[in-house]
DNA sequence: AAGAAAGAAGTAAACGTTTACACAAGGCAA
DNA sequence: TTGCCTTGTGTAAACGTTTACTTCTTTCTT
């Protein structure tokens, strides 16, 4: 089972291992005759390189990782997805970790990573680059909003959030709610931020109807329950993502209600499942595979820059999908 | 940039490269003294192990390769959440590759990642385990239906397809119909095996009302658009996996019927977007973050056999869940 | 025909670890 | 004292590649 090495296969091919090693990286000369005899000893002791050694001397690895907080649910294997593609097209593998919500958790991972990858590509929602203790160049997907921090790629989610509030407003919604994410969450900061802004535009002086979710589907059930509870009825929810939206039509449902007629729901990120809630859900579609491929070619503009600071940071603006969840004749109030 | 090695730890801790590596490692014996010499001089360093180096002394990479033929959807998700946290659990670490339909493209890509894993996890609905070139132990995810081969964790889709099959039957249905999945696919082949037997035993002699789909929801609803037009319209029908079965329930209430009174739907897989549906999906649940848990397992097992063939198979049984699109009085014939 | 340039192959020195082995110093039994 | 464990440390040889040099043929130039 012990795989055979390169001096195997030169031995065997009757030539010295650099020949081989031409042969098999196809750089050098060599003859044709050698070639083949090379290539035919290869096949034959099912020959596959040691990547370790190779990796020792040349010092690369052609490997990035992948570090994301979690790995359930469609967000996320649609941000893998997009990882993948992308590094495959390079020729690049891809070392992927999930599951570790802390900051200390994280940053073990990281390390123990570091010395076998060529960049890292980290998508936390509670650190920011600077936290992390790394030796490679890496990218952070999604955390700090602004587009000043260098080398990171992320959703607008103010901008989203903004636009979410004014299609609400735009489609009767007088008494507006926002069931947000986790309060340590960047993203879910800004969502709320947005919300915040906007609402108060469209009613000031008005005493903003929050409710801090999870971004999952029972927060939100439990959320818009909440919510409904309430004196002041609100007749248009924004929520933090689709997941939790889901659970929020549930509930209003539970409650008797008819969305979008008596409340109108509008998500965040369009994940696949938001087209077949009942009604379909209207969101802010963020092209979640996409993202993932731009991540990782800056992270490769990132390691071939040998420094991280010289690549400019990218923000992708989300998009509004009107759906059946907030759609209803202007003025409905 | 250049990261700092165990000697240059050893230097500047003052002892040499032995001592240094012993007090990482935590194996040998080491005066309290030196151990916290070199621990500090590691972390100013900030020194992080060649990976590489490790692995070509001690010929242990510490990592499994998993290979999918797709990562689009929530299964697949899921299999890699399973997977990773159970690698997490025993330090392993996890090279994700997706999207190679084909044996030639998968083939290539096990290649590339022999030399860097201690074992593989092959998911491809097309390939057993035999068909792949393969120098270190695997585990292949589906594909073979029996338990007969051996290093495989498989669902058993036969038994799963007549449990589906006999439920319609006990919530009345006469009219049995099949969307099967891909006629190269394995997993579907059994399904439809499955179905094929247990519906001629509810209705001997019937000529089967099968369509093939392609695991996709629009292919569900073409499909199931198909079965509609049939002068012998079908009252019950089993869908090959949850997403097609969606596109179904969209086909049938878009032809002005009812789910499940006029027509009731039973899927597999139960994918989180199955409770979502309206009416709720009844399907087949195959635990899949647990399917991809015990397959690591079972590669371990592999790996530390050395030999993957003294490992035996596993076949996990689907479990019905009933919801709302299969559930009628009995007999509504 | 002689010398230079180019082409093909080999030699050996890295790369950063781990680990078998050798060595030194101290403690303890005789 | 002598010899033998024990305990801590250092030395150096792997591990499997790549690649800068070196060497030996050719082939071309003049």
């Amino acid at each position: 089972m012990k795989g055979s090495t390169l001096k195997d296969v030169a031995r065997e091919a009757d030539v010295s291992v650099a020949s081989a090693s031409r042969v098999m990286n196809g750089i050098g000369t060599v003859t044709e005759d050698v070639r083949a005899r090379v290539l035919e000893a290869a096949e034959r002791l099912r020959y596959v390189p040691h990547w370790g050694a190779r990796s020792l001397v040349t010092s690369r690895t052609n490997t990035v990782g992948l570090l994301l907080p979690d790995i359930y649910g469609e967000f996320f294997s649609e941000i893998i997805r997009g990882v993948d593609i992308a590094a495959r097209a390079r020729d690049l593998h891809l070392l992927v970790s999930g599951s570790h919500g802390d900051l200390a958790e994280a940053a073990a991972v990281i390390e123990s990573m570091s010395g076998r990858v060529d960049g890292l590509l980290v998508m936390s929602p509670v650190a920011s680059a600077g936290d992390l203790p790394v030796t490679v160049p890496l990218v952070t997907i999604g955390g700090r909003p602004d587009g000043s921090e260098r080398c990171a790629i992320g959703v607008d989610n103010f901008a989203g959030a903004c636009t979410a509030v004014r299609h609400l407003a735009a489609n009767g919604c007088r008494r507006l709610a926002h069931i947000s994410g986790p309060a340590e969450n960047l993203d879910a900061q800004e969502r709320f931020r947005g919300f915040a802004a906007t609402a108060s535009e469209v009613d000031p002086g008005a005493e903003l109807r929050v409710r801090e979710g999870d971004f999952t589907e029972e927060g939100g059930h439990r959320a818009m329950a909440a919510l409904l509870d309430r004196a002041d009825r609100p007749d248009g929810v924004f929520v933090a993502n689709d997941m939790m939206a889901a659970g929020a039509i549930l509930a209003i449902k539970e409650a008797g209600l008819a969305v979008p007629e008596d409340v109108a729901v509008i998500g965040f990120d369009d994940i696949p499942l938001a087209r077949f809630t009942s009604p379909p859900l209207s969101t802010l579609r963020v092209g979640v595979c996409e993202l993932g491929k731009q991540a990782l070619e800056m992270l490769v503009s990132a390691i071939e820059a040998g420094d991280a600071s010289e690549v400019e940071g990218i923000v992708i603006s989300p998009q509004l999908v009107v759906r059946e969840s907030s759609k209803r004749g202007t003025n409905t109030n």
